[in-house]
DNA sequence: ATAAATTTTAAACAATCATTTAAAATATTC
DNA sequence: GAATATTTTAAATGATTGTTTAAAATTTAT
């Protein structure tokens, strides 16, 4: 059956997941969440039995949307240059529609880490991937420069998302503007593809 | 006079550092940092007169001791890459010294920037170092590609501050031990040095 | 239509929160 | 050494926390 209007139970845990990402665990109250949800208190423990386990299957999604679009570019067979340009425009994208998804991930994830690892077969996922072919194949002839996933992956996604973690510092320090910052992210957008892709492929 | 004997204010201050680091503000309750302080609860009211102004006086700290150190290599008369190599590993060290300083700045700033921006006479500092010069001069005479302060500093540094401060997710999706990431860590540092270097200097 | 099951509600629960009080203990001053 | 100022204490404040209760409202099944 279709229901034109939304369940309570989706629409407390959109609400949920909303708050969450602005607040974190620790700053979010459960009447916050009644209250984004423009619900009644104790249903959020009726239909998620605690704040914790309304958390726990938030962060699931939330961890899986992190990495989901990724892992499609990551699968793609496209050429190493075009495949890291669509990284980071990917994650560039990412950034701007959800500017607190990863401060919050890894913030949460440092706080306690232990508790936010379930089955996480994405992990898997993303080890097995057909970029992990490439760079194998491109250290054997000679196109690209020896290197893992491990240390390839984090020099494409760092520079993007660090400086959309740290925008309100990066403003301050820098004098920008909202606007200035966009411009801005931008030209460190071209800058990183240069910089990762001149690193990684030879000649 | 010299106290043998801690003052209690600066205990508490250290206490209260400690704590505010580990678990954030929102995470930290005052009774968390006067049961680290070994003090009577109503003493960090007695000293500071709200858990929000010692946070803001903790917080304003740990901003300052997070650039200072970075603000004297900037200002070494010292060549690029040297200069480069030293912002990595004095980062790597303070990463290793302070795994939570980053993150908790970070996350901290994200969730209110407003109230976290004193007088920070700090980022003025960072902003006219002699690496400014170092760089306008460069890329007048070619030897330097041209790049602002702001484009080449964080992509000096996001590299090592995005592994450490996602260090239990970098663990757990490429399956590595304490003992691994150690190694990887050090890997990775050299790798940022190369690539950047590569980058930002000329032939 | 009636009964049963489900959902929603207002109210309350004990625990904990940041903060304050006022007295006790200690240190300092004269 | 008495008077004063400072520091520390136990206890309490009212507000807020996550969670529960039991009744009311609504939906579903018969």
């Amino acid at each position: 059956m279709k229901c034109v209007t939304e369940k309570s139970e989706d629409k407390i845990r959109e609400a949920a997941k909303r708050v969450f990402l602005k607040k974190g665990f620790d700053g979010t109250t459960s009447r916050d969440i009644a209250k984004e949800a423009d619900m009644n208190i104790a249903l959020t423990n009726y239909y998620f039995r605690s704040k914790e386990k309304l958390f726990l299957e938030i962060f699931k999604d939330v961890l899986e949307e992190y990495f989901q679009n990724m892992l499609t570019i990551l699968n793609k067979d496209i050429d190493i240059k075009s495949k890291i340009s669509e990284i980071i425009d990917n994650d560039f994208a990412m950034m701007k529609k959800e500017p607190d998804l990863v401060i919050f991930i890894m913030n949460e994830i440092h706080k306690s880490p232990q508790r936010l690892f379930p089955d996480m077969s994405i992990f898997r996922q993303v080890r097995e991937t057909y970029l992990k072919k490439q760079l194998e194949e491109g250290a054997a002839n000679g196109t690209l420069r020896p290197m893992q996933l491990e240390n390839i992956l984090p020099l494409i996604k760092c520079g993007v998302e660090f400086i959309f973690m740290g925008k309100e510092i990066h403003k301050e320090l820098f004098m920008m503007t909202d606007e200035d910052f966009e411009k801005y992210a931008e030209e460190q957008k071209e800058h990183i593809k240069a910089m990762v892709c001149n690193y990684l492929v030879i000649g």
